[in-house]
DNA sequence: ACAATTTATGAAAACGTTAACTTATACTAT
DNA sequence: ATAGTATAAGTTAACGTTTTCATAAATTGT
């Protein structure tokens, strides 16, 4: 692949020269950048970007750290996250963490190493510090790193009081939340929150679960349903699950064991990726994250991190709003 | 973030030395060793990948090339591409050409800019000659692009084949193909080949439509089947879908006009991705396509052919076996 | 005892850019 | 007419590595 100084050569000028074509700087004569460009096309030169890239100290490369890239919800985040950068010149290097924190060490250490501009950080197996003291910009999703991290999350805290509120207008008496793993402290879990609250200022009974860590296949959650949740099924005629997957394996539990959703029982999820809006048998009821927002939020605010000018306002976390989808299931 | 010279200054040596040390090669003393070693840990030292590549010119970077990032199809291959890269040491890039051709030549151009040792292409919608004379080695997913770019796919005819038989055998007596659009010359359309031929052989009336070009929504498949299928659906006991997603959209609209299925119409997909083994109402008749031994097999054909020594076999084609998966359509 | 080899290290060039200095000519204003 | 500036282009160092070449001491073989 030819280079700078085969341009150079072709066209009778020095490699700077050639420089200052490429990227308008400075004064160049008509002549010149005509001919320059000439033989630019005749050699069908690319310039080097890791050339550049070693010069400016700037790779334009953002790495992406996800549990889970073939999870909908992971998917449809990255590819918001993919246009937005692209839109800005950056090119985005997926992790897949696989809920695994070596493999997330090492990630990070891959990026540090190509001098990634930026870290947007979707996963939540690491224990935090690694994250406080890297050197790099680093975004956070849904969670709470460290002051000087900023976040991008939606409104965890509106979903839940959402969804518990649209059970108890439904007329459920006795309601449950099944949550996620709350081990880590993810902003997600300010919808259990969110659910305690709103049940107890109505007045309802009401009780938490707190979910396993699951793959994202359905046996795993019907497993999980099967194990954790069948011998209480009966208690409740109302349950908000944290994710859809889980919401629709418990959907089908129920239906394979002949309660009746929504008489009987109603079922509220979480998130409406691709999966629950495709799924139309039934249409879930479900709080929607703005996924679009999302990612787009992600991006812009790392970008803006990178690029930052001296006037220090970079910092800010960004709070989305969730809706409520109406479907069959409530 | 220091560099090579100031781990050779701590350690009180040169750069050549510390760059021995790290890549393990020629002779180092053992105390020379242990004081490099030591100063590395001291300063925290990474190497600059961005200097490595331009130096070795071999950038561990690899482009893939999909439409549509969120399709679950593509968000599995990638999955299961980027964990075979990993464990090889290699990065990806994803590339969403949202079929369109000018992003598309965007990518390329992005990626032979930042001298990618390497291109897998699941996307169809540029013209193959770009891709003809490039290169950068080149796999592609499920096209024949030219003799001499080796293609990874499953094997289309024997998953055509299986899904007529199986209606066949079902008892089905009149027929119909909706294959994907036809104007690529994909791979996916020798599922429509061996249709036609599978029952035309049995003796049993037969029809093929072309599909358009759809989103990976249910409302756009839907839309699809209520503007072309509806009108002839009832000339038909059996339908062989060419993907999941427009078999659900068939299964749904059938259910909504009281057609049962699978007693009145048989359904088959193809694909079985995440979505379909996700979905349990109905459990979706279908060809799966082996995805995690799809993306291995183009990772390691891209690879091997990166890294080929002299010995010239690395431009095989590889086709892997399809499966029926019966579920309640059928 | 001395040549040959093994071991250990360093200096300098190269990869392909950009940027900071130079140099030189042509125009402009007083 | 002459200093000042706008225009045009070249030289060279730098970014952080690896690699080739060179040098020298220590070890080995006869």
């Amino acid at each position: 692949m030819s280079s700078i100084k085969d341009v150079a050569k072709l066209s009778g000028v020095s490699v700077t020269t050639v420089s200052r074509v490429m990227n308008n700087r400075g004064y160049i004569g008509k002549e010149t950048r005509s001919r320059v460009e000439k033989a630019m096309q005749e050699l069908d030169y690319q310039p080097n970007q890791i050339a550049r890239s070693l010069q400016r100290s700037r790779s334009g490369l953002i790495g992406v750290i996800v549990p889970d890239l073939a999870h909908p919800f992971f998917s449809e985040l990255i590819n918001e996250i993919e246009a937005y950068a692209n839109a800005r010149h950056y090119k985005i290097i997926i992790c897949n963490s696989v809920h695994d924190a070596e493999k997330e060490a090492n990630y990070i250490n891959m990026l540090r190493q190509n001098r990634a501009d930026g870290i947007i950080v979707c996963s939540h197996t690491l224990s935090t510090e690694k994250y406080e003291h890297e050197e790099m910009p680093v975004i956070s999703f849904d969670r709470v790193i460290s002051p000087s991290i900023p976040y991008v999350a939606s409104d965890n805290y509106q979903g839940g009081e959402i969804a518990t509120k649209h059970l108890i207008e439904g007329g459920c008496k006795k309601i449950l939340h099944i949550s996620g793993p709350l081990e880590y402290d993810l902003l997600a879990n300010r919808r259990k929150d969110a659910f305690e609250l709103t049940a107890m200022k109505a007045g309802i009974s009401y009780m938490s679960l707190e979910g396993a860590y699951i793959e994202a296949t359905f046996e795993d959650n019907y497993k999980f349903i099967e194990e954790h949740i069948s011998a209480v099924l009966e208690n409740y005629d109302g349950i908000f699950c944290s994710n859809d997957l889980l919401a629709y394996a418990l959907y089908v539990y129920a239906s394979r064991h002949h309660i009746r959703v929504p008489e009987e029982l109603k079922i509220i999820g979480y998130d409406n990726h691709s999966f629950t809006r495709m799924l139309q048998t039934p249409r879930l009821t479900t709080i929607q994250q703005p996924l679009d927002k999302l990612g787009e939020a992600l991006a812009f605010s790392l970008i803006s991190n990178i690029e930052r000018q001296a006037d220090g306002k970079h910092n800010q976390n960004i709070v989305l709003d969730v809706q409520l989808i109406k479907g069959d299931t409530t």
